[in-house]
DNA sequence: CGCGAGCCTGGGAGTTTCCTGAGAAACGTC
DNA sequence: GACGTTTCTCAGGAAACTCCCAGGCTCGCG
């Protein structure tokens, strides 16, 4: 018998995509969210496990072998659910494609895309669908940030962040006061194939610093040898 | 038949190195801690222990001659086994290689590590994946430490820490009261390589009185000809 | 009470880690 | 295809940290 979802249930995520590193690393990373998770190879198996499973979202690979997520999302469709789907798309698919197929409350994702940023999409939806109940506005002392919006305050004072800045600072404000760990910050901040010099990360902390924080009053904290930390400063 | 945990069981750790020196050193470490272990010696004899013993955490060297630690870590995932695991890397590997494998609850740390180092990411991974009930906390009279933020507190004032003080005195407090020889806190807190002078401990206990003991009524006490104790003060 | 071993701590050298500016490369836009 | 924006690399210099040393102090013992 399927599970009926009670309010306080985690939601259930099934993960689509034939390869299988991508699933498992969704499959952990999803879990460690506190998702439940279930995982399909190719179209035909999520079919097949959609009805017993009923997952709350199913990201869905477009490029399968067999059929693709577009014909999956369809049937899916056809069967009266209306159950969200994220798409990831290859980066060189023409955006015009996936758009007009994510019109619900669908949504997307180029790969490589940041485990961070996924994470954030799916819970945006879910929020919206009503399947989670949390606010997406994260607050730390002065500093607010809106997750569906992508607006950052500082004392109510608006700040343009870009892209990878916003994902830092989410992160951030994510884990307030926990040292984070170089690593931890570079796993769920940048892309999963992201190869570079890892002190990218000093770079982007210091253009946070410098929109965001105050010379007075910092938050941003670094933890020599570990990492960073954002937290109130010491009296 | 494999054993079931219960809530109060000590968590099982599966610890995996060729070299045998490593092995012991953990399992004798671990088993200390109260971690029940058992011990494999190649990937090979990982995955046949894996099943039967049902680990909630497997601590796993990448160099390892036939299956890598990557490789062993993959095929326990296939299995749909969520266990999280250490890594030990090299510290010449280079970080990406393990970034991207350490996203669900993972971690990794580089050889050579400290002991007490290890010790805490197991810690820190149980507490999150809910094995461990408890906090990350320690408290002893006025003084508190927690793992997660890395932040110390005496008489509820904060107090900024190296990371080897920090260290340092993690290790006296998750052993209160007892006398530690010297040769201890240098094997759990510095390198199990470090070859240096050991009288290097005394200048850290010196740093650590400084900044978090008090003149009057003084927690870290000289065992003379032996090491140092975490106690209250005579009265 | 006096001696020696063990311990404490200030000073400082050497190394590691971090910060930031400058600029190259990639990307999106018009 | 030229421009502006964003991402990323690199390098010099600053700062923080680890570790060693040496002189002096303390404790325990004879």
């Amino acid at each position: 018998m399927a599970p009926t979802r009670q309010a306080d249930d985690p939601a259930r995520i099934l993960v689509v995509d034939d390869e299988r590193s991508i699933v498992e690393l969704l499959a952990m990373a999803l879990r460690y969210e506190g998702f439940e998770v279930e995982t399909a190879a190719d179209g035909a198996e999520c079919l097949d496990r959609f009805p017993r499973f009923r997952p709350d979202l199913v990201v869905l690979d477009v490029m399968m072998p067999g059929l693709d997520g577009f014909e999956v999302a369809k049937r899916l469709a056809e069967q009266r659910s209306a159950v969200p789907v994220v798409f990831l798309t290859a980066r060189d698919t023409t955006e015009d494609k996936v758009r007009g197929l994510t019109l619900g409350g669908d949504d997307y994702v180029t790969k490589p895309f940041s485990v961070e940023e996924l994470v954030a999409r799916i819970r945006s939806i879910l929020r919206r669908t009503g399947v989670s109940a949390e606010g997406g506005r994260l607050v730390f002392d002065g500093l607010e940030l809106d997750e569906d919006t992508r607006e950052v305050f500082r004392d109510g004072e608006p700040v343009d962040l870009t892209d990878t800045e916003f994902r830092l600072l989410r992160y951030l404000m994510l884990n307030p006061r926990r040292a984070l760990t170089r690593a931890q910050i570079l796993d769920h901040v940048w892309n999963y194939d992201f190869g570079g010099d890892g002190r990218i990360l000093e770079t982007y902390v210091s253009y946070l610093r410098r929109k965001v924080d105050r010379p007075q009053r910092p938050l941003i904290h670094t933890v020599r040898g570990v990492g960073y930390s954002l937290r109130l400063p010491r009296p």
